[in-house]
DNA sequence: ATCACTCCTCTACATTTGTAGTAGATCTGC
DNA sequence: GCAGATCTACTACAAATGTAGAGGAGTGAT
């Protein structure tokens, strides 16, 4: 069920992300060299968020030799569409016409919501 | 500036989703009474909350006798477009794809995807 | 065996958030 | 003008979050 996961905070997020982005097997040297780009911290700083990410049921930590190896326990796509319907939600009270003004009315540019009328024509034929 | 709008967490943002339900002047018992509904709470911690709302620039506070007159000081489609953009660029990862993919892939029911195309289409023409 | 290096676990601490009690100020009925 | 009701400001505290240091344990070179 993906009304079941939780949203992350932003730091916690950049990190799946990040995670998400690898190939596995995935080690912390991996995701310390994307999240250099986007978000840079602290190796120990990259080891909590794992550490928590783990007990949230994120990901896995498995140990490779003194190395751990960690896998996403939830996919990016049901985190995109869990979150996007609590955002519906939450955020736009369940409300169609508050969601499609916001997205009309500044959340996305000209361009960019005809290129998303697009792909949801596409999706849902 | 739409993107100068911070997230506000989950209290809060009930909190400013019922004084926009309001009609001004809004006081605390109006307030109050909407929240019984959706998400009860001590009186004092709404003013708490009230009070984090104020200091956090979304809205102002103004006494009229003993009582507090509650102002929002960001407009809800305000809001909504901030965070809908946010939410397009952090979880999203900037990409229309995935945001399309999110929506129709569980975020929205396959009627409600029906509605937002309608609603896209009608809104941008 | 030992030194240097790497990797992770534990601990720590400030800030934010959710929640609410206490107390002081102000009406209001009598 | 006093008692009770009402309203807000101040204070408090636990949990979550962002950030990172200290230290122990494994590995490789000498």
């Amino acid at each position: 069920m993906i009304s079941n996961i939780r949203r992350l905070p932003d730091g916690e997020l950049e990190v799946m992300q990040a995670l998400w982005d690898c190939t596995p097997p995935v080690f912390r040297s991996d995701l310390e060299e994307i999240l250099q780009k986007t978000h840079p911290m602290a190796m120990t700083t990259l080891l909590t968020m794992l550490t928590r990410l783990g007990e949230k049921g994120f990901l896995t930590i498995e140990k490779q030799g003194r190395r751990s190896v960690y896998t996403p326990a939830v996919s990016r796509e049901d985190y995109q569409a869990a979150q996007s319907r609590s955002f519906f939600e939450k955020v736009c009270g369940g409300s169609l016409p508050a969601f499609a003004a916001a997205l009309s009315g500044g959340g996305l540019t000209r361009e960019e919501l005809r290129q998303l009328r697009e792909l949801l024509e596409r999706d849902e034929l």
